[in-house]
Formats: C-alpha cells, structure tokens, sequence
DNA sequence: AATAGATGTTAATCTAGTTTAACATCATTT
DNA sequence: AAATGATGTTAAACTAGATTAACATCTATT
C-alpha cells in the first residue's frame, strides 16, 4: 500500500493537511493488473481515473477496419483513464490496457466526485493536470501537422526516452501515425546519417 | 455590457449566488476586437482567457517555413486563448487572431486566480470547461490519424457547420491539415458523387 | 533443440496528398 | 469601370508514407 508517490505528486499542486489526506486515502483502491489486462475497453463506461505506481499502459482506438491507434502511452507518476468516458460516465471510444503488470491507485467516478465535496481543493488539482493534458495535446496536433515521420520520431525519443525503450517498435509507430516498416526505414536512415 | 450570455453558459456548469456573480462580474472585462486584431500572439505571453460574446477567432501556429497550422476556431459561447501560454504565464506558440469584428469577455491571470479564491467553485466550472476541450482534443488526433481526408471534411462540415459557412476555404484546409488545392478537389468529388 | 508466436527489417509497388503554376471569380478601392 | 488583392479551381508532376510480401531475429513453451 505504497502511496508515496501520489501524494508527493498531489503535493506538487496543491498543499492537503493531514486529515484532508486521509479522507483522501480513504477513498482510494490499490489495484495490482496483469500484463495486456484491459483498465477500459471502448463501448463501456470506464469507471475509474488511474495513477500509475508502477507499470504502464497504452491508450488506443481500434477503427472500423480493426486497426489500433495509440493515442497515448502512460507510466509511474502519470495519469491513465479513457477521460472522456470516465466524466461523462458515457460509453467510450478507447481502450486502455496494461503493456506491463503494473500497480494502480484508482479513483471511482462516486469517489471522485464525494472527495470533491470534502475537499474542493482537489477540483484545482484536476483543473491543473487536466490543463497540462490539454496542452500537451494540442501540441501533438500541431506536431503531426507540421513536422514529418522523422522529426517527429525524434522528438518523441528525446521527450519520452524511459517510453521509448520500454515499448515494442510497432507500438511506437501507431502512437506516431505511421506503420512499423516505415518507422524502421526511419531508424535505419537515422543510423547512417549519424 | 451583455453579460447574459456569459451568466448562462455559466450556469450550465455550477450555479452562482448574486452576489457570487456580481464577484465575478467586477473581475471581468469588455473588449471590442476589430478583424485581424491579434489577442494572443506567439512569443509573448497570453495575458486572458476569452469568453466570445459575438465573433470568431482562430488558433494557429505558424512554423518555421512560415506556414500557418489551425489547431481551432472559436464563435459564440465558446472560449479563446492560447491557453497553455496563459495557465503558465510564460511565452505561447500560438496565435490568436479575430476572423470578424469579435466582443470579448476578459480574464485575465491576475483577476482568475483572484475569482478562484473567492468563488473556489469556479475552479469545478474551469475543469469541467478544460476536461471537454481536452476530450475534443484527444478525438481530432484519432480522427487525423484513422481517417482520410475527405472522411474528417466531412466530420468537419456536419459537426460546425456554422464555422463552415463563415469562415474562407483555405483556412478549413489549414484546420484539416491538407492544402487548399487538395480540399477544392475534395469539394468537387464529394459534388460529383451526391 | 525444435517449434511457434511475437517483433523487426528490407525492398518493390502503389496512393493520398503536395507542389507548382496558370487561371477564374469576387469584393473593394480608386 | 479598371485595377488590385483576396479567395477558389484545375491539372500535371512529384513525394512521403502505405501496402504487400518475404525474410530475420528473438523469446517462450513444449
């Protein structure tokens, strides 16, 4: 029951007494998920937001023709959850599963929203690291619609190095919108260019 | 001074005292922005978040080749700011630029931080605001990734059909990340085809 | 150690979308 | 009404990245 790195992390944002901690803690669950172990899964109403103790997880939506597009990749100290879903308490459009077993510390959408209550401190944390979200993903767009399948790819290696290691290739290549073959000709290029 | 429209946006989120509203109201300000007028620009700091009373803005980033790449366009009863320049106060990457003569509501840093103490509810009513624009988000990556050209038109036109009208061709093009040669040819099969 | 399954590479062919360039249309200003 | 600038169209040549397919490498299981 490690929860260490929540609150050091939830300390980042924002300054919670005592008791207001444990009211928190009190409303959590630790949750140990297996490798390829599915946390949402697109069509049903994702019930909970996840902070990673340790593990990862891969954000992804499968279209109409079966392929997966990961929209985002998640470790120790970050956020995972369909979010969309998960505030709407709608049915999703993404899958979220474990890449490695991994040990989460889960938020209920009833928890989350009673916790609100006791402490409405807490709406500023979610404000902030949704914000953060945000941001990071309109950079992405802008990234995918002025930079090539290269730079980008480089970009990501320098942003997320501990990811990049962590994750098999083709898994990479989906998360930058392009196939493995074309991500691999990249690489080769890279090494002969340097 | 309209602030009708602002007042009842609000209220779709979180409700307001009075005297709660008259707060919020002596922290804002009224703005009239011609067409063209810049009211964020890259490299400087963001200095408000915008509630649009009438109007229509758009968000872009010009890249090194001098390229212009729309990451959004906002009207009525929507938002517009370079946002992650403004939560952190430090230089933006984007612009923001009035398409028509606009009337603005203002917040700016200062005077929202000061409402959040005051009215802490609004910290629910900004992560709820943010949470949406981030699932939006997240969905126009998939959307760019999974489908074609022709396909995200399409979406586009059905999903703001509004800013379809009022806003010129090439700048749709820019928004859907593809040429405004490419989303003439596009127009013409798609009426060839009906 | 042999087999199967998951991952990664290479190369040929193909295509969605870009680039370039010339022209068309419309609105605004003189 | 002529001229200028902003917007939109068409078509030919080109390219980044997809597709297909065959093969290579690495693990994990029997």
């Amino acid at each position: 029951m490690n929860n260490k790195p929540l609150l050091e992390y939830i300390n980042k944002f924002i300054s919670l007494t005592v008791e207001e901690e444990n009211i928190l803690l009190s409303k959590i669950v630790h949750r140990n998920y297996l490798k390829d172990q599915y946390i949402a899964q697109q069509g049903d109403i994702c019930k909970s937001a996840n902070f990673i103790n340790s593990g990862c997880t891969k954000t992804f939506y499968m279209d109409k023709e079966g392929q997966e597009h990961i929209v985002m990749f998640s470790i120790e100290d970050w956020w995972t959850s369909d979010l969309g879903s998960f505030i709407t308490q709608t049915p999703g459009d993404f899958n979220v599963q474990c890449l490695e077993n991994s040990q989460l510390i889960q938020f209920t959408h009833d928890n989350l929203e009673e916790l609100y209550k006791q402490i409405p401190k807490l709406e500023r944390l979610f404000r902030k690291i949704v914000e953060r979200a945000f941001v990071a993903s309109q950079k992405r767009i802008i990234r995918n619609f002025s930079l090539t399948a290269k730079e980008r790819y480089q970009i990501f290696k320098k942003t997320y190095p501990k990811i990049d290691q962590r994750v098999p290739q083709y898994m990479i290549a989906s998360y930058l919108g392009i196939t493995k073959e074309f991500l691999s000709k990249i690489k080769s290029q890279l090494i002969y260019n340097q």
